[in-house]
DNA sequence: ACACGCTGATAGAGCGCTCTCCCGCGTGCT
DNA sequence: AGCACGCGGGAGAGCGCTCTATCAGCGTGT
């Protein structure tokens, strides 16, 4: 009955079948297929003929087994070294960083090329690292793109020891012979110094990334050396974690301790965007009063008003390269790593 | 010599290699890692000794060429039934929404238990929808999450022509045999009318969204129904395509023809958010002098100034819903479609 | 005339795993 | 004692594909 009531779900046509109904080998057919050495092109017409005929498919597993190819890749976001606490909602806030769509975007971009598909892993608590890695060890996918951003997360490390290839988005923390893209973020906040200093600003205070950051140590680095630079070397600080509300939070202390403060730089235009609603909150206009710089050029940048003065940071582009590089890898191993690193630019706009 | 120079990049251990060193068959040795049958709990031991010794990993491959499951799951972003011109801007306006990463988040926690990992697909153009699908033929994902906006957008269909188990985040707009997760949109778009009525606001304008995008029409005339019940049946309206600068322009283009408009309805926050910038832009308080209601509750209704009043949206869990279902169509197929309809919610904020 | 290369096609050996049979053994029932 | 039965374990047949080795046929050089 079930056979009688779906026709279409016959067994599908397997490479056997196309053979046989083109009157050739198995081989040959494979051969056309994959588009490898000469046959004949009558019998590649045939082959063609049959291969619509039958709608065959070739199962991807089948083809894996014996080439030891995935075609797939693996795009890792990953956390710190330890549990988050509350796990549903830092994976939302991950997701929903425009970091993140960047990335993915950027990812596609190189991809699409070659008919690769990103699996998206989520190696934020132990037991998921545990999981991702062995999915990939499984062969699953033939190599990793890892955005990781905390300096203690042992995953680069991991993949690397389990033989996995792998590109990172961001510089390792420690010197792990392993292929990267990165910005040149201390050039970026020093852009960012540099002009804050032109603008007159005097008393200016940086929102920070979390400390375990590499990326959010670099801007934060880079910025107070600048100011050092200009005379400024004692700055007005506070730690956030990279989103809006960490944002608002830090730029209301910094307002408690220091109400005159008319500059400030966000180490990404999340927390930029946080600081600019505060200030307005306390009735202090930006970019008049206070003048804000953020940091990346996200859709946060030119989401509200005043547009923010930001430092670029061609996520998109970067990790289009990370996937290219990942490619090549694959393409021609043994090759030494590689790293690229992008260099960011001053978009000026209303905030300062 | 590459021999010598690699001890670590050996053959990795087989079945065949974790049976000779346990000292029992591959048969058993598949029973312990599968944890079928009742095998001897001194050979379990022992089994899993060799699996430690050897390192073994299954091989994935090789698995799902005998199981027919993959193991995977795709997640398709899927466009419109036409090109889009600019394949790579669109991309990264798509993935940078705030809904695509509230999908994501779901979607994982729904995958999570189950150990299974999204591979993610844009169908966007028709190349890539040819390719979305074949990669889905191939076996290489055993099913399919579709975010499919627009109503003329072929892949539902052909999805179901291909027999690729299949759940929609959004009703079909044919009126297809195929599970899906959706929200009461018109349910949503009432309460919004109702609120901005209650608080006495006789001067409404709507943005829409995309007319081809079913979700942005039932929005729409849920909101025109309920305003009309209020006796105002006739509204000016504006559309955009969900973006913030659409909503801007469409803003601007209101602001234009109905200068003392005192209340707006945007269909995703993010038109709400531009709608309330280019208010602001021309002198107009929120809320004083015109109310925004904006729908999602995404990020972007929290992120500028006024918090934005707006109809919930809860994609994160429609989106895990989702992955449920088809984890279920998976498990036990030959059942009917389900769907799953959530109910809106009204989040009163500072726009209104 | 023969050896020789070259092209185009075939046969068949796996890739690593699961799963169906089948078998031997201990147990309880007649 | 004989027998059916449940249980733990092994043998081996594929799953659908690629790829090497091989071979037939056909000029070509000497």
């Amino acid at each position: 009955m079930s056979e009688a009531l779906r026709p279409a779900a016959q067994r599908p046509a397997t490479l056997e079948d196309v053979a046989r109904v083109a009157g050739v080998s198995r081989a040959t057919v494979s051969r056309v297929i994959n588009g490898i050495r000469n046959v004949d092109p009558a019998i590649q017409e045939s082959v063609r003929r049959a291969v619509a005929s039958t709608g065959y498919v070739p199962n991807g597993a089948a083809r894996s087994l014996v080439t030891r190819r995935a075609g797939a890749l693996a795009l890792v976001v990953s956390g710190s070294g330890t549990d988050e606490r509350d796990e549903e909602a830092t994976r939302t806030q991950v997701f929903t960083d425009p970091f993140f769509g960047r990335v993915v975007s950027g990812v596609f971009t190189g991809l699409r090329p070659h008919g690769v598909h990103p699996v998206l892993m989520l190696a934020d608590a132990p037991g998921a690292r545990e999981q991702a890695l062995s999915y990939l060890k499984q062969g699953n996918a033939d190599g990793a793109m890892v955005v990781s951003t905390h300096a203690d997360d042992p995953m680069p490390g991991l993949l690397l020891a389990a033989g996995v290839p792998t590109v990172l988005f961001g510089r390792p923390a420690a010197p792990l012979p392993v292929s990267c893209v990165d910005l040149a973020n201390r050039d970026g906040a020093r852009l960012a110094a540099d002009h804050l200093h032109a603008r007159g600003r005097r008393r200016v205070a940086t929102i920070a990334g979390p400390p375990a950051v590499r990326a959010a140590r670099d801007r934060l680095d880079g910025f107070h050396e600048a100011m050092a630079r200009h005379g400024m070397p004692y700055l007005p600080h506070a730690e956030a974690d990279f989103t809006q509300a960490g944002g608002e939070r830090a730029m209301a202390r910094l307002l408690v301790e220091h109400p005159d403060l008319d500059g400030v730089f966000a180490a990404n235009d999340l927390m930029a965007q946080g600081a600019v609603a505060v200030l307005r909150d306390h009735g202090l206009r930006v970019p008049e009063d206070v003048a804000v710089v953020g940091f990346d050029d996200s859709s946060a940048a030119t989401a509200g008003r005043p547009l923010l003065t930001t430092v670029r940071q061609p996520v998109e582009e970067m990790a289009a390269e990370m996937a290219r590089i990942l490619l090549d890898v694959l393409a021609r191993p043994g090759r030494g790593a590689t790293s690229v690193i992008f260099e960011p630019e001053l978009v000026v706009r209303r905030s300062s």
